[in-house]
DNA sequence: CGCCAACATGTGAGCGCTAACATTCAGCAG
DNA sequence: CTGCTGAATGTTAGCGCTCACATGTTGGCG
């Protein structure tokens, strides 16, 4: 379907090199090497000639050999997981268009699970590539902190499990975005609120059970029942069945959307009107939460700022920069249909 | 945070080269290449004595060099659009995989429109990547064709937007898929369906709709209204506030889950009982596809398998094949709790 | 009319590796 | 003990580029 022409790089004959460009437009071949890195010390007549050799020959810069030479890859890597899930999965787009934005390329490579030896390999496989920094997203304690044996030759960035002041490191407060969530619960005069969890493995998990606990604790009321999740719309299913008995909570905070999902079906399979008798407020505002029934209020993380800052910070310890750090980015509360005020009883 | 330990490529000068290897080991660079390329012809004495320095010193292969001189990337590229969407991103994610697992480097880069200018900025990038193939996940028309006008010096492979029989291209067979699903509402007792569309400039949305058509076709009845939506749930939520209004619609078929959502929303909103009034049948299974209200019955893609069959097929044009082609593979229908029988009226 | 900036271009080496060929070394037949 | 084989190892020449430096070429001015 597609054939080789008898344009650029014809059938036959290796690719035509420097020397050749130079043979054809007269010069040296460290004249065209000036011509493509934009030397201002070439005369505007030989830049011409020496570009329409290009042209005509459909010259294509090595960066094997330049890349041999200058030691300089222009490649940033990237470690993440899950890359199933919404906020994973988002990261890992941003930071790759933000890479590009600015110049880098960016190698993404997904790890299966959190072992010693997968993140070894993972980090292999990039230095293989010849990355000049790399950024790690994953967000298993663990990982985490394996990640940090790891010792590589390289500048290391995190984007997610952070904390403040953390260094080398971007990411959104997701404690902040808890409370933001549990907050309006609690500001909407529900008297506490119940709580379905990430795996708690999960740095992210934790922080967000952290700020549902301390928004309590500031108002001097303690906390709702609380549900062990996984992510899974299935483990959401699983905690709103149990939910659904539970006359006393009147409002969950749910750490992701697509728990909440799980949970609002079975609400309604259970027959408890949303939000008369249950208010849900989910996490990350995925682009289906606007249209649950009902929508669904939820937090908002926005994924794109993350990407532009995990490459700005890259850029920056790249620089030399040693210790380069951040503020965290702090979600908002996308208000929907899901919550309201208690029913008076 | 992470340091740079004593260990491997310790904080100064460079990284060790295949000389210092040989150096370490007493034996010639070439000697040490050969261990590193799994040649027969090392002592297993000398290679053990290699294999130590090669730990010692923390050795790592210069890939530049290479590929400098061996002209092999062991890179393939991939083009893809709508990262956002689960179709394409699913076959990111498979394509990247099953690459891996042969042994390729996977480099992805996104278009964000299909103009011959931005596409062939992505094929240069890729092919200043050196990769060895590339595999094209992009469902414009428009932006198909011109691909095959891009003239690129690699095999290209296809793996949206086919149809069957189409070489170098691998697919999934969108108007079987289609066909399950509104033969299932015929099967129910539907008089027709409706049907809300995919954007038609998108292959895919216009061959899911023809298989909606020829459906109709075989049984010798007409097809129920066609309203367009462009993939989004909000385009869904239109449609659905339409359909909602029409007593003689029974059973839609949507053209994807995420505006099956919208639709289910405006009917929910509407009042209209589903699949009490009005049946419903998505196109991709999402994985909330089962925890909607009700439950969406969808047409399930096995992703994995197309990724799997991509790469095996640009593993077999790289080995010369010319023209290798493949089957398509055939969705199927995941049944749940959106779709029923009509009302008796 | 010559001399020296300043600009424009060319030359040579070498990045780290593999491929092709050359050399060494053991072991054994004659 | 020589010669020969084949296994094990070494040597050399680039791959295509950039870097550092050498050389050429203009033009302005004493």
């Amino acid at each position: 379907m597609v054939t080789a022409g008898t344009g650029p790089s014809g059938a036959h004959g290796r690719a035509p090199s420097m020397a050749d460009v130079a043979a054809a437009a007269g010069v040296s071949h460290q004249t065209v090497s000036r011509v493509l890195n934009g030397s201002e010390l070439v005369r505007p007549q030989t830049r011409t000639r020496v570009l329409a050799a290009i042209a005509e020959l459909g010259y294509r810069r090595n960066n094997a050999a330049r890349l041999l030479v200058t030691n300089r890859s222009h490649r940033i890597g990237m470690i993440s997981a899950h890359l199933v899930l919404h906020g994973p999965s988002m990261i890992a787009v941003s930071v790759q268009d933000a890479g590009h934005k600015a110049g880098y390329d960016v190698s993404l490579v997904a790890v299966e699970d959190f072992s010693v030896q997968s993140l070894r390999n993972a980090l292999d496989r990039l230095l293989d590539e010849a990355v000049e920094a790399i950024v790690v997203a994953v967000a298993h304690r663990e990982a985490l902190e394996q990640v940090e044996s790891l010792d590589a030759p390289v500048p290391m960035i995190v984007v997610q499990g952070v904390s403040e002041g953390q260094r080398m490191a971007v990411g959104i407060d997701q404690e902040a975005g808890a409370r933001v969530a549990v907050e309006h619960l609690l500001d909407l005069g529900h008297r506490h609120v119940a709580h379905v969890t990430g795996p708690l493995e999960w740095v992210e998990a934790g922080q967000r059970r952290t700020g549902w606990q301390r928004a309590h604790e500031d108002r001097h009321v303690l906390p709702g029942p609380e549900l062990a999740g996984d992510w899974s719309p299935e483990s959401g299913y699983q905690a709103g069945l149990r939910i659904a008995e539970d006359p006393d909570v009147t409002a969950v905070f749910v750490a992701n959307d697509a728990m909440a999902m799980g949970l609002i079906y079975a609400l309604h399979e259970k027959g408890r009107d949303i939000p008369g008798e249950i208010s849900v407020v989910g996490f990350d505002n995925v682009p289906e939460a606007r249209y649950l029934w009902p929508a669904l209020t939820t937090v908002d993380q926005e994924f794109s700022v993350l990407g532009r800052r995990a490459v700005e910070l890259t850029l920056r310890a790249l620089d030399g920069e040693t210790d380069p750090s951040t503020q965290l980015i702090r979600p908002a509360l996308a208000v929907r249909d899901s919550t309201s005020a208690p029913a008076e009883r």
